[in-house]
DNA sequence: TAATATTGTCTCAATTCGTAACAATAGAAC
DNA sequence: GTTCTATTGTTACGAATTGAGACAATATTA
């Protein structure tokens, strides 16, 4: 495969994405490990020029999880000239095999625009692409060292995540349509690094009235069962 | 003055910037009008090569008020294909004399970064850019039609605007260093666009252990003099 | 000295929140 | 079937916060 010609892109632009998802009780990020470096980083690319920057994240976040419908949001642009690496980045495109002609676009400095995304971590079919060898999923506590500045970038996106948790109701976008109550006490939990009351919790979701009731879940254990909720549409 | 050369700046990247200031009870913003089209835009600008994009800002801001040490804030990137208008940046150009090249650079797609500032009103030296005739303080309720997106832009400041004023505790800045606890509740009143209830507000700001009392101010009118406050520092 | 407008503080009820207690119940043990 | 255990949904109660008004203090005018 050719490296990309900077024809079909805008250069300086890119976008990088914090991919959140919820399993084992962990919360989870999405990192690629690039070819034959063991490097990690953020999935992230570039618009094209015929392309709105929105679409561009979502693009680049259907080729590698499948999923449509991405519950998406910007949180920051970063734009120092700290960022400016080019010598790791051809590194990264020399591991894959390239010739990396002087000059080449992807060496230049550039803009990232930072979005965190919440998505069902079950629902997702993960695919790497043509420079990584490997994403998966990586606890937020125990993420290894990164690339440029996304371990900055993964901090801010955490501490918006957290500020919005209760503003924007969002906690719901990492778990199946249907959970109980305890599942999304869970969820909070693991954003907000802190053990809730449960009972504090339970009153204070029902009363805001986004959640919809269904049937009990029968888990074969041996005590009451839980109801299952939905939020509201 | 011929026109900007591209070779010092970064292409596709601009920033523009919603400056809030406080005036006679009303909150305002700065905006400029171009040369010769009757047009208003937002005061931004471009990043030089060697620059970080936050300095960009400063600078910008600099030229047009006087002031450093602005209290700043990022709050969205645009990068919607819409808001691409070469005839208009053209127009522009050429009612202030130019002889626009072909392909010429400031007629391309443009990412914006935007962000507010609050700066105290009595303090900035109004000075127009090379394109402009005039810049100067409209209030936010009373703005006149707005070039490309930037409408929308002054709606998401303010938006921001108001979700981080109880957060960050940023009225302050709108104000001179001592200002009345009346002065302060005017500065909310204005930004969330409504009346508040006089001993509810000063409660919760001194309940706050952020304000420092200073003497009082006679205002020559004849009820009690009011304190001054400060932010402690 | 009295009148007026505004300010700083206090009071009391309404609401929310932290905390614990209690009743309900699905399955296991017997 | 009965009892036991673990967990869930709900209620109760005091503490903390908030809304709304009352009231005293005071700078100037009449």
């Amino acid at each position: 495969m050719p490296l990309p010609d900077v024809s079909q892109f805008i250069p300086h632009i890119a976008y990088d994405s914090v991919v959140f998802g919820f399993s084992k009780g962990k919360l989870k990020i999405l990192l690629m490990e690039y070819h034959a470096t063991g490097w990690f980083a953020l999935p992230g690319g570039f618009v094209r020029k015929n392309e709105d920057l929105e679409d561009a994240v979502k693009r680049g976040l259907y080729e590698r999880t499948g999923l449509k419908d991405i519950y998406l949001e910007q949180f920051q642009t970063f734009g120092t000239r700290e960022r400016h690496n080019p010598e790791i980045m051809e590194a990264i495109l020399k591991a894959n095999g390239h010739e990396v002609p002087r000059n080449y676009w992807m060496l230049d400095r550039f803009f990232s625009v930072a979005y965190y995304a919440l998505i069902d971590h079950e629902k997702v079919t993960l695919t790497p692409d043509a420079l990584s060898d490997s994403i998966s999923w990586y606890e937020v506590e125990k993420l290894p060292a990164l690339i440029f500045d996304h371990a900055k970038i993964v901090q801010k996106a955490l501490q918006t995540l957290r500020e919005n948790l209760d503003r924007k109701l969002i906690g719901g976008n990492l778990l199946p349509e249907k959970f109980t109550m305890n599942e999304l006490q869970s969820v909070y939990e693991a954003i907000l690094g802190e053990k809730l009351r449960r009972t504090s919790f339970q009153r204070k979701m029902l009363s805001l009235d986004i959640l919809e009731r269904h049937e009990k879940l029968f888990t074969g254990k041996s005590h009451k069962a839980p109801y299952l909720y939905s939020f509201k549409s």
